[in-house]
RNA sequence: GGCGGCAUAGCCAAGUGGUAAGGCAGCGGUCUGCAAAACCGCUAUUCACCAGUUCGAAUCUGGUUGCCGCCUCCA
């Protein structure tokens, strides 16, 4: 199956054919650094993640920059505010950033530009575009003229005249249209700056994804990403200042990816409810955060709720106790290099489709269900077929659990530290639990049902969960 | 004011004109000393509402209602 792509560039899916063939080049949008990151970044990245981690596995040769905006003018308010200086401030949060992204094992792109790195680029292009005549200059500051290019409004499905009736953009009366934005900024004493001849300054926040983004992928390119939100202005401006200055086409597939709400909410400022991933990821397994993210399809909105996430936390253990049960009843270990199956081929269609992800899942836990029931049915007697289709269908699932970037952990570790964690915040101790059921067994073999069954309500108290199986008894903890 | 999106079971959610994936919760069953886990079965004649197109619509068109987003820094 040919995979589809919704392009919000026209609004549809379209059949993907990457400019040249079995190549992608990419580029998203990455955090401006002024703070640590939230669930909604978290969204954003482990999307684009899978994207990346997807095309390559159907072959593609796949470059993706992924920038860091560490000059804004929010940088500087904050380095204010810490008494730090601003390239400082970056560096702190470009720090936490991956701290963040590690955890929830994200991959690094191939390119991880930072606008203050490409000074030089930025000023030849805001050159470009004056020389043009797509920018102005007023004193120190250079805008775009936005009436200049006259597809402007193509990404975002807007006109400039609609858009002044009810506008709500700053005055700036020096302006000569309220959407044109600025490409260069002049700065005041104390602000980090940077020579141009238009004096002392600091480039403005859309300039430096198209400077950067030609660099390293040329004036035209495959894929451009980032959340919804940025569709306008952002990509808009990036659009405006790229095809002026080429002529030719920017991008070929826009795509951008939807909101995370907090309990039905928007996240905001005002509301003060900000997610931050770090204080996620002290309640929950990173996997757990990749597959609640991963459990819409990516352009819808996603609520984050408690539900939502304990949901997730109990689908992982599921899929965790599969892959366990099957190393321990068949003895199946990892093997990558196994063909891919009708589970894959499955996984590989939903993705197909403009990577819908949510349908790919439910085929996970389709294939999760149907090994289950084959181990069911032939519980003392597996036969060479069973342990083949059992291998196959296991292969495949770690195969998917490679794009969605779960299942990285060995279930017997996944499970252990777990127990290990909860253990802990609840000061248990494990030998405790080891000697209550020896003793339980005691009672067992003496047919003492009732204190077999005392001891299990007490662990049950603790949150503990026995399984009694023939090769004896195992214990799993509740995490709530 | 302009632009766009969404509405599918108790909850979450996929659905690409051909007769409603998957998950959670619930109920019944198999297994078990009893449980747990796993599996099986049941739980939407119906997809906000009203028209229309079609042999056929959750899917297309028009309208109604209700939510939401963007247009301002924002993933």
């Amino acid at each position: 199956m040919a995979l589809r792509v919704f392009n919000t560039l026209g609004g549809k899916k379209e059949r993907f054919e990457p400019l040249k063939p079995g190549r992608v080049r990419m580029y998203v949008c990455g955090p401006t650094v002024y703070d640590n990151c939230h669930i909604g970044h978290a969204r954003s990245v482990v999307v684009f993640d899978v994207i990346a981690r997807y095309l390559k596995a159907k072959g593609y040769d796949v470059t993706y920059v992924r920038n860091f905006t560490d000059i804004d003018d929010k940088i500087i308010d904050k380095a204010n505010q810490l008494g730090m200086d601003c390239k400082a401030v970056a560096e702190k949060y470009i720090t936490e950033f991956y701290k963040d992204m590690d955890a929830l094992n994200v991959e690094r792109a191939t390119i991880e530009p930072k606008a203050t790195e490409h000074i030089n680029q930025i000023l030849k292009f805001v050159e470009k575009l004056i020389q043009k005549g797509f920018a102005y200059r007023i004193n120190g500051d250079v805008y775009y003229s936005v009436e200049k290019f006259k597809e402007y409004g193509k990404l975002s499905g807007r006109r400039l005249e609609d858009m002044e009736a009810g506008a709500r953009v700053d005055i700036d009366e020096r302006k000569r249209n309220p959407f044109d934005f600025v490409l260069w900024k002049s700065s005041k004493p104390g602000e980090p700056a940077w020579e141009s001849p238009w004096g002392m300054g600091r480039p403005g926040w859309h300039i430096e994804c198209t400077a950067m983004s030609k660099e390293y992928l040329g004036e035209t390119f495959d894929i451009h990403g980032g959340g919804k939100d940025l569709c306008f202005p952002h990509h808009e401006n990036e659009i405006a200042q790229s095809e002026s200055v080429s002529e030719k086409l920017f991008v070929k597939y826009w795509i951008h990816n939807g909101f995370v709400n907090i309990n039905h909410e928007k996240m905001s400022k005002s509301l003060g409810n900000f997610l931050m991933i770090k204080d996620v990821l002290k309640k929950y397994h990173p996997e757990t955060v990749r597959l609640f993210l991963l459990s819409n399809h990516y352009r819808s909105p996603i609520d984050f709720t408690d539900q939502a996430l304990d949901e997730a936390r109990i689908g992982l253990d599921k899929i965790y106790a599969l892959l366990e049960r099957i190393e321990n009843e068949i003895g199946v270990k990892p093997d990558k290099a196994l063909e891919s199956g009708e589970c894959w081929q499955r996984f590989s269609d939903a993705m197909d489709d403009d990577f819908n992800s949510a349908r790919g899942i439910g085929i996970l836990f389709d294939t999760v269900r149907s090994i289950n029931r084959l181990l069911d049915q032939k519980k003392n007697d597996v036969s060479p077929e069973i342990k083949k289709i059992a291998r196959s269908h296991h292969a495949d699932i770690l195969r998917i659990g490679g794009i969605l970037g779960i299942l990285n952990e060995q279930p017997k570790v996944y499970f252990e530290k777990k127990q290990t964690r909860v253990l802990e915040q609840k000061s248990i101790d494990s030998e405790v639990i080891d000697q209550m059921i020896k003793e339980r067994d005691r009672a067992r073999k003496d047919k003492n049902w009732k204190k077999a069954d005392q001891i299990r309500n007490q662990l049950a108290d603790m949150n503990i969960i026995l399984e009694d199986r023939a090769e004896g008894t195992t214990w799993k903890i509740k995490d709530t």
